[in-house]
RNA sequence: CGGGCUAUAGCGCAGUCUGGUAGCGCGUCCGUCUGGGGGACGGGAGGUCGUAGGUUCGAAUCCUGCUAGCCCGACCA
């Protein structure tokens, strides 16, 4: 993309309305615009990033064996009274009627909806196991929005839900999305702690939160300081495998790691003193297991071996998609701006054109523009008429891990500058061997975007 | 929902107390010079002052209602 032609209004002065400071930089990067209280645009930049985080999410689900679809966002009032959540979610839930009087609500998540799918056409133990999830929008009228999208009232929300016969199915299901959720904030640069949580108003008793620490996270969170030395790298695993599933389950959540819900002083205080760790986090999912709570309300049922009709054990499983944006640049930035990972970065390398209109300068960035895209990069060439300094400010502001400096100095002597978002470290090379190096960067970073 | 606050140009703000032709910085547009970390000079464009009503010869300014947004708290991906 050319910078002269892409739609990026930055803002030099911080938007008084933006308290933190993933708000402050997704409004100064020109990536998001605010709609009303909680509700965003999403500008090209911003939305390229989503669209990457999207088709992450993507990817290890369906690496984990989960099927995608997509349900609307507006629900019939009268699944929802079937399950008896109409009356008991309460304000949160954004109502609306029809021309014909029919109560409708914009969906705060799918339960019920996946539900009524299940038994309309599932019918026998046969199919099963079985894990459905969708993307999509959701809202929930909170009473105070802030925060910029990590507390939206409309959010983009990944949501799984898992169908099996029995309670060990359901929980090696609930295994299984742990692990995969481990491999997809890993992948987005990003350290989740499972942590044990509280059901909440879905319910169930077994259930973690992934939480991101940061200092403007929201949940107080307790930790045993090993659980931070864990990763899950980039070891193979077989999602069938209820051994490896579970190996992986008790590897990282048998420290001791709780937020403030489900705090307990008298078991914290058996962890070592110095590994006792109090912080925030955010949080950035949550899976649960709630058994037959939905099945049995709604008549979810497949007949077992004897041909009996038996109520199927679920689960569901959520990643805010939206709020990892946010979670992200709280992860990742410093004075200057963002800071991208690689793997979530929207453009992979910035060129600075130093000296635009100078016939050699211009030649250069050409060249190497066309040499990145054509080894599978996205580069982001700021080829505007401006001084250095402001396109040296910009590409820090939004963040791209890697910028290559054009200009005629360098070119005098057949090089171009490499530079570290991250580090502030430059290396001087040739134009060719930049994009080598950039290639081997990326090398298992290549997400698809937009 | 309880408590605090704000609304004036795309963004950040002054002007309101004490009513009298709506301003500054940044951005933006044009020109000249400049050119390795937001440069300089000159010239432009851009606002029914959130909204409805009231007081007044006259309202951004005073009064009343409404709306929107922000912050702290309790709730949530």
């Amino acid at each position: 993309m050319r910078l002269s032609r892409y739609f990026l209004p930055v803002l030099k002065e911080n938007p008084a309305e933006a308290q933190i400071v993933s708000h402050r930089l997704m409004l100064r990067a020109g990536m998001i615009k605010q709609a009303q209280a909680g509700i965003y645009s999403w500008l090209p930049l911003g939305f390229k990033v989503l669209r990457k985080l999207e088709n992450i999410v993507h990817e290890e689900q369906m690496r984990a064996g989960h099927i995608p679809m997509l349900m609307p966002t507006l629900q019939s009032a009268d699944l929802w009274r079937e399950s008896g959540r109409y009356d008991d979610y309460g304000e949160e839930m954004l109502r609306i009627t029809d021309r014909h009087g029919r109560d409708m609500l914009y969906g705060p998540t799918n339960e019920e909806l996946i539900t009524d799918i299940f038994r309309s056409h599932v019918s026998s133990y046969k199919d099963l196991p079985m894990t459905l999830y969708h993307i999509q929008w959701k809202f929930r009228d909170e009473i105070r929005p802030r925060f910029g999208v990590m507390r939206g009232r409309e959010f983009y929300m990944k949501d799984g839900y898992n169908f099996d016969l029995t309670k060990e199915d359901a929980l090696h299901a609930y295994n299984r999305h742990l692990v995969s959720y481990l491999r997809t904030y890993e992948r987005m640069g990003l350290q989740a702690i499972p942590m044990r949580a509280d059901g909440g108003p879905i319910g169930g008793d077994y259930t973690h939160e992934f939480l991101v620490l940061a200092e403007t996270g929201e949940s107080e969170v307790f930790y045993d300081s090993e659980v931070t030395d864990l990763s899950f790298g980039d070891r193979a695993i077989d999602y069938d495998s209820v051994e490896q599933c579970q190996a992986v389950l008790e590897e990282f959540t048998s420290r001791y790691a709780r937020t403030d819900e489900t705090h307990d002083e008298a078991l914290f205080n058996e962890v070592p003193e110095d590994r006792r760790r109090v912080a925030r986090g955010i949080e950035v999912g949550q899976i649960f297991y709630f058994g037959t709570k939905y099945s049995e309300a709604m008549g979810a049922t497949v007949q077992d071996r004897d041909g009996k009709p038996v109520p199927v054990h679920m689960g569901s499983h959520g990643i805010g998609v939206s709020r990892l944006l946010g979670a992200i640049i709280e992860a990742s930035h410093d004075d200057k701006g963002i800071i991208w990972p690689e793997g979530v970065t929207p453009f992979h390398a910035g060129i600075v054109n130093l000296k635009q209109g100078d016939e050699e300068a211009d030649a250069a960035c050409e060249t190497l523009y066309a040499a990145l895209e054509a080894a599978g990069l996205e580069p982001l060439y700021d080829d505007r008429n401006e001084r250095a300094g402001g396109k040296f400010a910009t590409m820090d502001l939004i963040g791209l891990p890697w910028r290559i400096t054009v200009g005629p100095r360098g070119l005098k002597n057949g090089v171009v500058e490499l530079t570290s978002r991250r580090t502030g470290e430059s290396e001087e090379m040739p134009p060719e061997e930049a994009v080598k190096k950039l290639v081997k960067i990326y090398e298992g970073h290549l997400v698809k975007g937009l």
